[in-house]
DNA sequence: ATAGAACCTATAGTAACTACAGGTTCAAGG
DNA sequence: CCTTGAACCTGTAGTTACTATAGGTTCTAT
């Protein structure tokens, strides 16, 4: 079976090496088998493991929020009905998620646009202008 | 001329009176004139400015950032090109967030589809097929 | 056998707030 | 005018998700 040190999984995970141990202390990443020397040994689990933690962290999911979706891996005999719940409500999550950064990147579009861009001064810059707004 | 107090224009721009504090710590606002006793008297400038780092943060720009969109207003030498590049940057980085999540939203949705009280191993569990990308 | 890269634990620092603690000032009602 | 309590003051500590550093040990390749 193959096996990897804690900087060969970091690398491969694109994190550090302490990030690694962050999650091993916050309980995202399990206590692994050690070297008589103490070093820690990964195998392939691992591996997926801290990739799907990564790319959820990536995604704006918080540690919190990645043990519950771990939870559907971990304890695999949930009862049906409250792993489609759980589901289902992480559905609901990303949409929301989705349709505020769809919000914010019609903003920012909208700001671009309008902007003549090189050339002109700051005064009549309308992204300037769209964030200075008074109260509405 | 119209007056605020700090909890005015902090419920203004909808933050905290510690947040106002905060800013003015790290030098996105300016330290107001006091009353006689202390209390901080800001005015319609200051409640432009907090509006300004306010959107600019919900829009995803750190501190950092909105340092340098200041000095655009502060010192109006600058070029509207400059502001065009920052916004289209952040751009970028939201458009590539909506479509991370998009493809989570798929593996969430198939495994709602798909969950018929059977547990999923890590081997083939549809969200972690969906976020473990082989790295080159 | 030994150099040095990679590992170990533990603690402190980072960003961008947020939440106290313990005290002072301001504004409204009696 | 006086009192009361809301709002303010400064300063420090806590939060999240890391990142950096220190000081030491182990692994690996020559």
């Amino acid at each position: 079976m193959q096996q990897f040190s804690i900087g060969q999984i970091a690398k491969q995970a694109k994190c550090k090496v302490e990030t690694v141990h962050y999650y091993e202390k916050s309980g995202l990443m399990p206590k692994p088998p050690r070297t008589e020397g103490g070093h820690r040994i990964y195998s392939l689990p691992h591996v997926k493991r801290l990739n799907f933690i990564r790319r959820s962290r990536e995604l704006g999911f918080s540690i919190e929020q990645i043990k519950e979706l771990l939870k559907f891996i971990d304890e695999p005999d949930h009862d049906c009905g409250e792993v489609q719940t759980m589901a289902m409500q992480k559905i609901a999550e990303v949409q929301q998620k989705i349709a505020d950064l769809q919000r914010l990147q019609s903003a920012l579009d909208e700001m671009v646009i309008s902007c003549k861009g090189a050339g002109h001064s700051i005064d009549d810059c309308p992204i300037i202008d769209a964030l200075y707004v008074e109260n509405q």
